[in-house]
DNA sequence: GCCAACGTTGGC
DNA sequence: GCCAACGTTGGC
């Protein structure tokens, strides 16, 4: 069974819709603890939200872990891990965080609770309810 | 544009 | 090792 996370990302930096035109790309820089300890965990073949920080504020698409945490190449800390993904598909309808907010089974998600954690964990609850919202 | 929440830095 | 100051993130 493979894991369900979700990755954040401000359009204007790398947007879902870069991702599947590179169709796969190296998730790197990310800098937080927290956040790098759950990128540790992902393993290749796990499923992935992504999420647009910024005006959009929404879950917009879905990618795949391609190959295990791997050395940041881009850190200088020797613990700092990235993650290659792939594009899967987008969701037909973006899932905005106030939909989200206003949801009470998302009261114990991180998006909610940790605003500022930018790879968390998803349950499979809320994946479900997620992708069931973004029309899939 | 503002602010809350955090993380980091540097003085002591 | 503590904590004030500062910077960054991201929602509003």
């Amino acid at each position: 069974m493979p894991s369900y996370w979700l990755l954040k990302t401000e359009p204007d930096d790398y947007s879902f819709e870069q991702l599947v035109s590179d169709r796969r790309t190296i998730w790197d820089g990310v800098a937080n603890n927290l956040a790098q300890q759950h990128m540790r965990a992902m393993q290749k073949g796990d499923r992935v939200l992504i999420y647009h920080t910024g005006k959009e504020r929404s879950v917009v698409g879905i990618a795949e872990v391609t190959r295990k945490p791997f050395p940041d190449p881009t850190s200088e800390n020797p613990k700092h891990v990235a993650v290659e993904i792939k594009s899967i598909r987008k969701l037909p309808y973006p899932v905005k965080l106030a939909d989200i907010k206003n949801n009470r089974t998302f009261d114990d998600f991180e998006l909610v609770t940790i605003t500022r954690l930018s790879a968390m964990p998803v349950k499979p609850l809320y994946w479900k309810t997620i992708t069931g919202m973004g029309g899939l």
